[in-house]
DNA sequence: TATTCATATGAACAAACACTCATTTATAGA
DNA sequence: TCTATAAATGAGTGTTTGTTCATATGAATA
């Protein structure tokens, strides 16, 4: 039984709705979106991420983490640098149909 | 030859990531992902969808003209309403990949 | 044509957000 | 252990964005 009061659209809850949108918020940004796209090569140290991109390093660093909380990314240290990838696959899809459809 | 000074990301221009960005903001919002959600039932039009979603006319309307501006909605007249429906099949391809990744 | 129902729109306000700057943490190497 | 390099973090700030409220538009019908 449904939690009273709680919205509900045909099987999809309301906080799932909220995580939905939250996630989509990833991609919302034009350097988070860099930062992902960039990854699409493979895994890169924060430093060679900032070249990439044309960003300083605090904002790409503030960045990498809200994608982290997301599990957009994962990193792992290497020696001093830390590196980061993609940690889903869905990624690449999603940001596929977006360009599919701005190129319609 | 690339435009000097234009950022560019492996074939990627700036301005196409900036419009990439600019369409995920579309699913970046609570709201509007429900009207697109609501709407994957068929045409509805804008009073049926504010009773769906729980949301007041003026929010709506707002909220689809910018659905209809990212030309994720389109819509028609019917009588003294106006029918809504989504004008794209990416949207609900977005949309599944979002989930998968949050049901992961 | 006057009224009503349905939707759109503009202005104003508050909340969310991304960037910058300064500083801190953490590791490697001298 | 001192220094240098790499990355993370927190506070402050300006901008963007979503909602509300009031009003306008537009079509249907009495």
């Amino acid at each position: 039984m449904p939690k009273k009061d709680e919205y509900r659209l045909r099987g999809m809850g309301e906080d799932e709705l909220l995580e939905l949108a939250d996630l989509f918020k990833m991609f919302a940004d034009s350097t988070r979106i860099k930062i992902l796209y960039d990854l699409f090569d493979g895994e890169k140290n924060v430093t060679e991420i900032c070249e990439d991109i044309e960003m300083n390093q605090s904002a790409v660093s503030h960045q990498l983490k809200a994608l982290k909380t997301a599990k957009l990314v994962r990193s792992r240290r290497e020696g001093k640098s830390i590196m980061y990838s993609l940690d889903d696959d869905h990624v690449k899809t999603i940001i596929a149909m977006g360009k599919e459809h701005i190129e319609e």
